[in-house]
DNA sequence: AAAGATATTAAACGTTGGTCATAATTCCCT
DNA sequence: AGGGAATTATGACCAACGTTTAATATCTTT
């Protein structure tokens, strides 16, 4: 068995239990369940994956390959400018975390990883399995790759006229995920009953898209906007 | 023992986990080191919560106080504007996240679980023994307290003129914590190096607060703004 | 084909969340 | 006060599950 060989074994391993994870979640997911699904034994999972949260990791690293898909789809489309770019892209980001959620979990819980990892006192509440494992030192060096995309359409924008010169691309596109990251989490989920409207992540799209465009173009100003759900800005 | 020991009790267990859950992590602290901590009997521990996960609600029940705490010192001191409360307000709110990291995880953890709460095929994923806890039910009713505080600033801020008067509080002031939620989540641990500046959530905040009042004032323009550090808008 | 490296298994281990039978203590009623 | 019911408390026990290990099979190389 080559190196290829090994590597087939070790996706089939992998997307069984992405497979599992998300039809079950992490908890719910048993390592024998995993070997069962990829037709092992339990050991064996072992063999290839230093522990459950290894495989975790390499389950997340596969979660920002996908998100990745979602950055490069959009800025590979010619024809467009920046902003608009960007606009489509949070819709994008919202479907992806809706569609995936498992996936996008995994992501926010790397998020959280990454907090301790940079916290010398917090540094040793990370499995030392985990901080030593390929899985998740791969994942310290790709977790800006979407970042640096995004980036990319910033500068984009900036170029063609769409965007405010005057703008940093690199912290004005951390400042856009992170809205979007703080807007899947909190808003995504609750649809609570405002006294002028239901509020959830589809009748704000409208306001952050709105946002967006204020901010980037800096065009934001005062106006009589109609009083419609969803219509923040 | 009345209805006021058995709570004195519930608040001895609560604190040994509190304090243990800071110093080890929630994985990390096992139920025999909490019921040790309180000096009571491991099995004693399960008749006042129903297992591990509940007194990990019960905890998040006590993070969410304290955030409120956060939101209640700023609105209860007059004589300030309500763009100025708001302000102010995300600057503790981000001081809190790092002073209190467990607690504001836990917040975060819960945020995630109303997600599944609210999606009728990812309910079960949810404890079934959690699910009826009241520690669980107390904060479905509960979390959006800090919401409401939240609120009344953006209708102070209508009031006295600080803030533009079409905006809806609610969602406005949701627009708000959805940002901050996602700057410490993204930007918290970040710390990278850009390429004109390194970036991290202090020297992102002046950023913010300008981003606030843009957004909050319609004051948002295209100026020329010295491209010095952390000065985004 | 022997030696060595790699892959695989089954069984065993150790930890730990959770349960249970039982005991101690408190409460309450007559 | 006495006795029985209800409550509070214990610690041994169990089952589940992540992880390790020792033994075996398979492939590779010389």
């Amino acid at each position: 068995m080559g190196a290829q060989e090994r590597q087939q074994k070790e996706k089939l391993i992998l997307e069984a239990s992405i497979k599992l994870f998300t039809e079950k979640g992490y908890h719910a997911t048993k390592m024998e369940d995993v070997a069962k699904a990829s037709k092992i034994s339990k050991g064996l999972t072992y063999f290839y994956y230093k522990n459950k949260e290894d495989l975790y990791m390499a389950v997340t690293k596969k979660a920002f390959d996908e998100l990745k898909d979602v950055f490069r789809d959009i800025i590979k489309i010619k024809g467009r400018n920046g902003l608009d770019m960007l606009i489509e892209l949070s819709n994008n980001y919202f479907k992806f975390a809706k569609n995936n959620r498992m996936f996008y979990d995994a992501i926010l819980n790397f998020m959280g990883l990454v907090q301790l990892y940079n916290d010398e006192n917090l540094k040793s509440n990370i499995d030392p399995l985990v901080l030593a494992s390929e899985h998740f030192q791969k994942l310290l060096e790709v977790h800006h790759d979407c970042g640096k995309i995004g980036t990319q359409m910033v500068v984009q924008g900036i170029k063609d006229g769409s965007i405010r010169p005057e703008l940093q691309p690199e912290a004005t596109f951390y400042t856009i995920w992170a809205m979007l990251v703080g807007y899947e989490r909190l808003l995504g989920p609750v649809g609570f009953e405002g006294k002028e409207a239901k509020i959830n992540l589809e009748t704000w799209k409208p306001s952050f898209n709105r946002l967006l465009q204020d901010m980037l173009k800096g065009t934001f100003q005062a106006q009589k906007v109609q009083p419609v759900q969803g219509s923040l800005f």
